[in-house]
DNA sequence: TGTGAAAAAAATGCTCT
DNA sequence: AGAGCATTTTTTTCACA
């Protein structure tokens, strides 16, 4: 037959359909990326469509993994861990194999809040927020610097932190 | 110089009234940093209270500014920008004053998804979402490089982001 | 502060275009 | 794929312990 049905465009993707994104999801996706709890009626209102075609085109894009998720934003100073730092860490070259296993658990400690692979000298990167100076301190020490399979960690203070306007908002190129 | 960043913990705070969060607060924050859409029902009854306390104790957190806000988690590949990168940026000693406004405006770029202000030898840290390789290029010499105000950067590819439990669940300090 | 029940609003599913 | 409508569920308000 010649009909062939033309619904994924672009390939590769980790099992979710890849059908591009028209002028309506990046209208979505910005909203509720700016404000994930806007009511479904409100959202369909500013997006131009009826709220039962919403609400599907919603379900759809979450379903295909372009929303990955909801979270509230929570501001680390008001539950207690005011500092914020960037740990790079280089492992050493024998426990390079095991960088999964070693981050995996990394991320699962209290006070991570983001683990970066990373490309160039440095393994990876934590983001972490903790009580204090000397929390830091500790956690580098305890966490890393104890551990065999680490090389070395370099830590930097971040003093603020201003989400990129991508964060909330998207863009329509051009 | 320290003291302004660091102190705001506990006490009176810019508008918020730093009421410490009790048990059932920090259940409240670790559902909805896990799941920002969960029903107020499904909520209440998870911390073990009434529906309509529960939506209480909810915007309080809001309005005090524990929860900053709600935003949905947005497959940056999905949209089109694969590839990652921190861009670390070193300012020229006179350009220093003018830091805000610098990032403020790198901010507000298509793809730029935080700012981080460090200590140390670099100045800030920019994390973008780019289209390709060659865009991440460009980004960083049409928006960083030409500037009279940036003395040097420096790319770092990020492989894999894996958000860290921090992101999406609460501890008790044990 | 927290609760329960009533009123208002919204989400969801179905059918038709 | 999108829209309109009926049903179900949830949110929200308020008098009261």
């Amino acid at each position: 037959m010649g009909r062939v049905l033309m619904k994924e465009v672009r390939s590769g993707g980790v099992g979710h359909s890849a059908a591009p994104l028209d002028d309506t999801d990046q209208v979505l996706l910005g909203l509720l990326a700016a404000d994930a709890r806007m009511a479904n009626k409100a959202l369909a209102r500013a997006a131009g469509i009826a709220p039962s075609t919403c609400l599907n085109r919603v379900r759809l894009l979450r379903e295909r993994g372009v929303i990955r998720g909801y979270h509230a934003d929570i501001d680390p100073e008001a539950i207690g861990r005011p500092i914020q730092a960037f740990v790079s860490v280089r492992l050493r070259a024998g426990s390079r194999s095991r960088i999964r296993e070693l981050t995996g658990r990394l991320a699962a400690l209290p006070g991570v809040l983001n683990v970066y692979f990373l490309a160039g000298a440095n393994d990876f990167q934590l983001h972490v927020a903790c009580e204090s100076p000397s929390a830091l301190s500790n956690f580098v020490v305890d966490n890393l610097s104890a551990s065999q399979d680490v090389a070395l960690t370099e830590t930097t203070l971040i003093f603020e932190h201003v989400a990129g306007r991508a964060q909330t908002r998207h863009t329509h190129p051009g």
